[in-house]
DNA sequence: CGTATATGGATAC
DNA sequence: TATCCCTATACGT
């Protein structure tokens, strides 16, 4: 469940297992070998997530790259009476202390690098805002000049970082934009809504661990409470709004489907 | 058992 | 715009 809310997660709760630790790299499945061996048995010093990426800083100066794209994922298992369980299914990278495994399967992205590798990335990269002192001002500038569709700009990940699928759809349904209106007709007090609520949105999605959209702009819902998914969000995946019950319609923008009401979000 | 689906993105036209 | 890659899970037969 890889957007920017999941990225920053991993990086908080997996710094806490492996920073400042000799890990053990390995790549079981095979594919990472070359490059586990680089940094096997190093100090991790930092875990730094930027948007949907993660890098590993190591203290041989180099860095590893993690890109979970659609299908990654991470699954933490600890050390019990005959060690460190076996892997299982399709393990890409290793990472093992004594007392835990932290496995990874599946990732786009999976590398050991020098550091200009992930300067060049995060230079690509639109202003992420989950981190420190990020500003909204380089993707309000990109936003307002462009005629691209809004939908179609908030899954750009140079435009802004950490946005996906399902935040797309939920920042745009609660901000009443029409994700195919153009970036020139959105005016610059919108689009630091727009901001203010991905932010807000993403925030959460780091407390909660998962997307739970529905609640932001109302007051009394308690946060902890359990939601089902099928309340958790207003428009991603639903056959009607949440608010109005309005069918929702579907469209294909940016190569994924995007889910917007007709009736709270005019064109 | 098969098949469809998924919160992503790079690359080739 | 289309195609491909990466893996697990849900669901239908």
């Amino acid at each position: 469940m890889p957007e920017g809310h999941t990225i920053h997660r991993i990086a908080r709760d997996h710094s806490k297992l492996l920073v400042g630790r000799e890990v053990a790299v390995s790549s079981p499945q095979g594919r990472f070998a070359a490059d586990a061996e680089r940094v096997d048995g190093h100090v991790l010093e930092r875990i730094e997530a930027y948007g949907k990426h993660l890098f590993y800083h190591w203290d041989s100066r180099e860095i590893g790259h993690v890109h979970l794209g659609l299908f990654g994922k991470y699954r933490i298992s600890r050390s019990g009476d005959d060690g460190l369980p076996e892997p299982r299914g399709q393990v890409r990278m290793r990472l093992a202390t004594d007392d835990v495994a932290i496995d990874l399967a599946g990732p786009t992205a999976c590398t050991i690098d020098p550091p200009g590798v992930r300067r060049g990335i995060i230079a690509r990269l639109g202003p992420d805002p989950l981190r420190r002192r990020s500003k909204p001002d380089a993707m309000i500038e990109r936003v307002s000049r462009s005629r691209r569709g809004v939908g179609d700009l908030l899954m750009d990940q140079s435009v802004v970082a950490g946005v996906g699928n399902v935040y797309r759809a939920e920042s745009l349904f609660v901000c009443g934009i029409h994700p195919l209106r153009t970036g020139t007709d959105c005016d610059p007090a919108e689009l630091e809504a727009l901001w203010a609520t991905i932010s807000g949105m993403l925030r959460q999605g780091v407390k909660d661990g998962r997307i739970v959209t529905v609640g932001r702009d109302e007051s009394g819902v308690a946060r902890n409470r359990r939601i089902p998914r099928s309340e958790a969000t207003y428009v991603y995946k639903r056959e009607r709004c949440l608010r109005c019950g309005s069918e929702i319609v579907r469209l294909d923008i940016a190569n994924r489907t995007s889910y917007h009401c007709p009736l709270c979000q005019p064109r």
